[in-house]
Parts: structure tokens; C-alpha cells; sequence
DNA sequence: CTGAAAGCGCTTACAG
DNA sequence: CTGAAAGCGCTTACAG
């Protein structure tokens, strides 16, 4: 088998800008680097990398420095809102800079296997979305000397962690209905998202400081039909007469359902959501919801595990398991109002 | 600085396997690539192998190599509904087989340069998502040798294609309107979405068909705000009997302004939508819509490259530009009905 | 089937 | 500041 395709000319290497330039091989690679390199070779090399078009292979570079540019970053399904915007937000931070983050999305059964191939290659730094539980066994997998940060789940003290504040979030949203008068709030959960640090944990504490006994919560998939059905039930039931919906989509599924089955929304039973969806303030009615903000996690993630990368270089070493929080904002919109009398 | 962390205990080499085997590096070359390898070797290298826990190096394999078993994945956004699928389309299909996809988001201003710097890092093939006008100026900076499929756009003969018959579906779902009674249908496009491949170019032969002038089409952000304020405008004008929004979080958005406006969906005014996303049946009225397979794009590009690969390895060269057809479903629901009198 | 040699494209001590 | 040497972890001809 042909090592290289036919019509390929072979790019550059940094033999032929030395040639060209008539210096040695690593004093263009000091070049490269910015280490001391004389004036005048400076500008014969830098000529010689124009006109050959030469770029460092970074394959080559990742080899000998036995690390790439690259931010591994692990999420269960980037097709949903918060893990998507929560990459947008890294992706636009690293934009420019050294290191360019890499999604790998644990998929498929054998996790393990999956955080070590990603491992295998080498990453400068991690940064794990521990939004769905199959992802809070993947800590246990990575070396502890590389530079990670986590974003979301259940506080772990061995990493650097974003915090979304979902428990506060789920509590001030809570302690919204129950202000408006309602004597019960029934919450909806989405897959993974228990633990103390959850939404659902803050509607708990809610619901106990206000002395009321929180029904058991009902378990809902990602899928929003799947909430419909939940609506539709909950519709029978008259004395349901606030939802707290673990996000914004499961409240259109919830609000979609009780309508079906005949109640009004917010006149007979208010349903509030949760990380203002773009269709949340769209949804008629529009929404009540915790306003996250996903990018800044994101983003704060980057500077994280870029800040761990620095400071190792430096020998400092308390950054690793810092902890930042990105508070959640209440939104107030159609979706809830006072509770029938 | 230190070359290596400090608590990091080196991983095994494929030197270290060859000397607790008791045979030469090549020999476990050959042996983890499945060349001739007596019996009594092959059982000594895979006790060192599992003792040692060792895993080759990507990285080194890469550059001698001189390709990666990466598939570069590039798109415009991913966060947005078709390119997020697409991507799990891409990603599931790839799951278990030798090759892994890798995203590239083609985010900043200078295109260019993200393009080349993926291509510096060998990818084996690549996909392009073709859904986004910036995304259309990289073709022509990929060399025409590496294996490339893209997905949807104008059809480029020089590469694979996937096309989502987005002209068929625009058709299509501009005849259910008119067959409804309504004599005119104003289209509200998308970001990119032009071109004769387009949705809007179905709607436009659709319209030219039927013997009536097609309005101008509206420009709209993939913002569901914009979309709102558009059918807010649109609901002053009392010829719109029939809206063709160029996606569904558009025509959620539509429906919302034209409601803020005071006028009834469907009653007074169709709307259709396109893509089927996961709320577009969930809305109310639950949207009518084309239904697209973007899971099964994703496969099939994904399939196409690898096929390009394998075919390349053979000395075929045919697959290289083949064009695969996605084709749309039509998916009436509520939002569309009969025009009024 | 197998090992010694050479090489992929880079970087980092080591002498000058 | 600069070049000759050695090495990162692998693979592929080349002899045997």
C-alpha cells in the first residue's frame, strides 16, 4: 500500500526551510519556539517559511513534547442545549489561543475504554461536562497530574470544578411557586441530575424549609413527548397544581400535556422550567425559568485548565482544585402565577 | 522546565514490551499490526503487553504514519438543531470502527486559517457541513486527495455528496399550502439555506409552477426572538394567508408574533416549518413540517469517506465523487389548514 | 519468521 | 548565538 497518495506533493518539513535558509535544522526550531536566534537568520528563515509555505507538523511537536495543544473535552451528548452552548462557550474562549479544545462524546457502553482512547492521545487538560451520571465515573479514570477542570455535578475535591449553582437555582425557583401561594410542587427530573449540588436538591430543601412534604419526584427522559404523557396524567390529578420541570423542554412537553388534558396553564396549574431555552420566552405561555449561563461555565472551564497548565510550569499547584460558581438568574414569565383559590 | 509531570509514571513503550518479551521492537510492530508472528512470540508479547498495560502511541503511529485515524468534522455551529445531529449521526456510526471524528468548528474570521490548521493535523478523511454560506469557500482549500464527503449545499462534482433534497422537500411542502386553497406563500428564510439546491429554491419552482409570483423572501437569524418579530409585522398584512419558515424554531417563532398580533394559527394564517425537531410536535398548534434525516446523513458521509478511504487502498477512484440522496418526509400536522374565504 | 538499521518531523541538552 | 548528536515511539524496507 502506497505510503502517501499519488498526487500529493509532500508538505515542507523543517529540513527543507533549513536548507533553503542555510542554517541547521534546530536553529529554526529555536526560531519556531522564540528562543535567541540572530537578526539576520531570523529573516532568512522567516523568508524560507514563506516561500515554502511551511507549518510546523504538529503531530511531530505533540511526539517530542510528549503533550498536544489540544483540551480534551468529555460530554455525554452534545446534541443537548447545555452541553452544546457549554462547548460553544469553551470553544469561542480558546479561540486564538494556544490550545484548541476537542470534543470526544462518550457514547457507548464501555466508557472506560472511551476516556482512554481519549487519553491516549495525549491531551494538555481536561474538561469533563458531568452533566449525566455516566460521566461522574469518568474522575476516577483520569491521571491526577492532568490539568482538569469540571463542570457541574456533585462537588469532587481532587479537580478544579465550575459550579452551576442548580441547587440554588432549583431552590429560589421553588421558593417562587410557593410565594405564589401553591402548598405543593411536584418536580419533574431529567436523567442524571441527583446528587446535593442538583436542582432537584434545591426543591427538596425547599420544600422542607417551608414544611411541606415533597412528593416523589417523576423520573422523564430528554425527550419532550415523554413529558407530554407525564402533563397528560398529571392533568387528572387536581390537586397537582405547580410543576417544577427540570428544564425548559420538559416544561413545553408538561404544559403541552396538561392542556391536552384540559387544564390552563397558569390559570389552573403553573409549570416553570429550568436554563432559559431560546423557545422558552417563545413557549406560550412563555416560560418561568433559572436563566443559566452555559457559556460563561464553558468558558471559565477553559481558563480553568489553561490557568492549571501555567501554573504547573510555574510550580504552583493550588489552582487544581479551585472552585468557581456561575450562579443562575430567575426569570419571571407567563408560565406561573398565584395559585387558584 | 520539567519535560514530563512529576508524579506521572511513564507509560509503557512499545520498547519496554519488546524487552520483557525478550524480542525485538519490530517484532511487536508486527505483531500489533497483524503481520506474521510465530505462535510462541505472539503469546510472550501479549503477556508483556497485558502485564504492562500498554497501549501504542497515536501520536507516534501518526507520524510515521503520516495520516491519523481522525475524521474531520467541520461545521459553522454546532449547537444549532441539523449540524448537532448530523454530528451524533457521524459519531454513532463511526463508534467501534477504526476511524474517530473530530470537530472542527469553523468559527472565527479567518476560515482559512482554521481550515489549515486542521488539515495540519492529518486527518484521514474529511466531512464538511455544508449548511452554512462561510462553510462553502473550504472546499477549495482541501487538497483534492483526501478522502471528502460533504454534506448538503449546491453539489459539487468534485467531491462525495450528501444532498437532504432540501429543493424537494421546499416543493413539496409549498404544494400542501397551495393544494390548502392559499395563492400565495411567503417564505421566510434561514441564515445560508440559498442556492439551487435550497429549500427556498424549491419554494420558488413550487411557486413559479402554480403560476403565481413569489414575494420576496424575508431574511431571519436563527434566532426565535427575530422569527417573532417578523410574524408580529406579518400579522398586520392581511394578503399572508400561508408562511413557509425556513426551519421549525423559525416558524415557532412566527407563529408567536403573528398570535401577538392577534391572528390565529391556523385559522387565519398557515404555517409550516422544516427539520421535524423534537418540539415541533409538541407546540400548538403542532407544526407541519418536512421531516429531515440528519442522523442518517451523518452516517452516510461518514460511511462515504471510509469508503473513499478503502477504495484508495485498492486503487479505486470512482466513489470519490458520488452523490447520495437523504430525502425529506412531509409531516402535516396543525399548523397548516385550508385557506379562509 | 526475525532483528539491526534507518527514518517520520520535531526538540532539547551539549559543546563550542 | 549556533550546529552535531541524540532521542520521542513507532513502522517499514532490508537482510538473513
Amino acid at each position: 500500500m502506497a505510503r502517501r497518495r499519488s498526487t500529493d506533493t509532500k508538505p515542507a518539513s523543517i529540513k527543507d526551510v533549513a536548507a533553503l535558509a542555510g542554517v541547521s535544522v534546530p536553529t529554526v526550531s529555536r526560531y519556531l519556539n522564540d528562543r535567541g536566534v540572530s537578526d539576520e537568520k531570523r529573516t532568512r528563515i522567516a523568508r524560507a517559511i514563506d516561500m515554502l509555505g511551511y507549518r510546523p507538523n504538529p503531530i511531530a511537536q505533540a511526539l517530542v513534547n510528549e503533550r498536544t495543544s489540544m483540551i480534551a473535552v468529555m460530554c455525554a451528548d452534545i446534541t443537548l442545549f447545555g452541553q452544546a452552548q457549554t462547548y460553544k462557550g469553551i470553544e469561542q474562549r480558546a479561540h486564538g489561543g494556544g490550545y484548541s479544545p476537542d470534543v470526544f462524546v462518550l457514547g457507548g457502553r464501555d466508557v472506560a475504554h472511551e476516556v482512554r482512547s481519549c487519553l491516549d492521545r495525549n491531551p494538555a487538560g481536561l474538561i469533563l461536562m458531568n452533566f449525566d451520571p455516566e460521566c461522574a465515573d469518568v474522575l476516577d479514570l483520569v491521571p491526577h497530574d492532568l490539568p482538569t477542570a469540571v463542570i457541574a455535578g456533585n462537588r469532587d475535591e481532587r479537580f478544579a470544578q465550575i459550579s452551576l449553582a442548580e441547587d440554588d437555582g432549583g431552590y429560589r425557583i421553588t421558593r417562587h411557586l410557593l410565594e405564589l401561594g401553591h402548598r405543593s410542587v411536584q418536580y419533574i427530573g431529567i436523567p442524571g441530575g441527583v446528587g446535593s449540588y442538583s436542582r432537584m436538591a434545591g426543591w427538596q430543601r425547599a420544600c422542607r424549609e417551608a414544611g411541606i412534604v415533597a412528593p416523589d419526584p417523576i423520573a422523564c427522559t430528554w425527550r419532550p413527548q415523554d413529558a407530554r404523557a407525564i402533563g397528560r396524567r398529571l392533568a387528572d390529578d387536581p390537586a397537582v397544581t405547580a410543576v417544577f420541570a427540570g428544564n425548559d423542554e420538559t416544561a413545553m412537553g408538561v404544559i403541552r400535556g396538561l392542556r391536552d388534558g384540559g387544564r390552563r396553564v397558569p390559570d389552573d396549574v403553573s409549570v416553570v422550567g429550568f436554563d432559559d431555552h431560546p423557545l422558552a420566552s417563545i413557549w406560550d405561555p412563555a416560560i418561568t425559568t433559572i436563566r443559566q449561563d452555559f457559556h460563561r461555565a464553558g468558558a471559565a472551564a477553559f481558563d480553568a485548565v489553561t490557568g492549571i497548565i501555567a501554573d504547573l510550569g510555574e510550580g504552583r499547584v493550588d489552582s487544581r482544585t479551585q472552585l468557581v460558581e456561575v450562579p443562575g438568574e430567575l426569570v419571571i414569565r407567563q408560565s406561573s402565577g398565584p395559585a387558584a383559590r
